[in-house]
DNA sequence: TTGAAAGGTGAACCGGGTTTCAAGTTTTCT
DNA sequence: AGAAAACTTGAAACCCGGTTCACCTTTCAA
């Protein structure tokens, strides 16, 4: 989990050099804690353990149990998108780019299990970062589903709806098969399966392409 | 929230009428007092007060916290499934019974937003429960869309991560345009929209049905 | 009618985790 | 070097809600 120099205006920025590698560690062991219990059974003390500080000294970055949930959330969030972003050629056909941020964001997910969790479990510790980064990704997609629109390649009536009808097959694909049953189903197949589901649909008789 | 006799093995069983009547208030108050406030903030005196009971009189019904949290998914789970169920002709074509289910689980959740919340919480409280919730709902599409593929309607090639994709779809959908933002879009637009994704796929050039 | 079983009651117990704090150490800046 | 600012420390104050329990009331069957 990379941290990006960005988020923490969350925490009391550290303003030396030994208060930024404090800053890492605590930030580092939260998201194994949170990952593994969750938020409620996760201790603010075994946070501090594992990063192997004082217990005092987590109230030097963050204010609160939820102060340094959030910090990570957003972090992570961020960190998501950065995945997918990377593994996108930008020329390649708009229906190949949906399905290669599929697949990073399955391997992303295998890789980073504790992420998927931790977003997750935001739906009710920090509700506003939830909404904002669903919000924020299925933004994105739009924006790759109407450029795929003006290319020509894809239909021109795609709307926001569709958008989140593809964010949540990605997602519950994700859960089931790269967080659940990682190795059930390799990311590339999943991937595929998924994304021709997206070309001609269910249908008997699919189209031919175009 | 329907009650269906079922589940209660959880609970201590009442062997009155006065009992059940008791047991049913506990449910109900519980499931205001999840969906409301979520599992960690909401408190058992909450509970009974809403529920008109005495704090003690809970735990003649439900062992834990936990146990009350857990008979409410399964519940509610039941009657998820069952509100889909009725909204199904028998004899409708594939697609178009996909559509209804869609249609009804839209308009349950934005009736229902509680069972939303307390079943997607589920996966960090009652992990078990969340699963099973939606392996069956899995199941319960896959067998639709097999249907489908039985009676030529459908391609021949689903298998189970075609119920997931449709079954994240559906969620987020649900989330978005029931739960988050009711009256953005009327359920029946949502589904005729996610129905069409489902038949046609995204791509230019759509098919001629069949 | 009557006693046992089922159900009801709420004060008090209890454990555990968050947060505070006053005192010590390290870093930075002049 | 010297002093202030940044950071560290961990014991203990504090809070809070889940759970227990001994006693009371209602229901039900013989």
């Amino acid at each position: 989990m990379e941290k990006h120099e960005s988020a923490p205006l969350d925490a009391k920025r550290p303003r030396t050099e030994r208060g930024r590698r404090t800053l890492r560690k605590l930030l580092d062991a939260a998201a194994i804690e949170f990952g593994e219990k969750g938020f409620h059974e996760a201790s603010i003390s075994t946070i501090t353990a594992r990063a192997g500080t004082a217990l005092g000294s987590f109230y030097t970055y963050f204010d609160s149990k939820e102060a340094i949930f959030q910090a990570l959330v957003r972090d992570m969030s961020e960190a998501v998108k950065l995945a997918a972003r990377e593994a996108l050629d930008e020329p390649a056909p708009a229906l190949e780019r949906e399905r290669q941020a599929l697949a990073a964001f399955l391997r992303f997910a295998a890789e980073h299990k504790e992420v998927y969790r931790i977003i997750d479990e935001a739906e009710f510790v920090d509700p506003e970062s939830y909404r904002q980064h669903y919000e924020t990704t299925g933004a994105r997609i739009l924006e790759r589903l109407r450029e795929g629109a003006r290319k020509g390649e894809l239909r021109g009536d795609l709307e926001e709806a569709h958008a989140w009808a593809i964010m949540g097959m990605n997602v519950f694909l994700g859960l089931r098969y790269a967080v659940w049953d990682d190795g059930a189903m390799p990311p590339e197949r999943v991937a595929a399966l998924a994304n021709d589901l997206l070309a001609r649909g269910i249908a008997r008789m699919a189209p031919q392409g175009d």
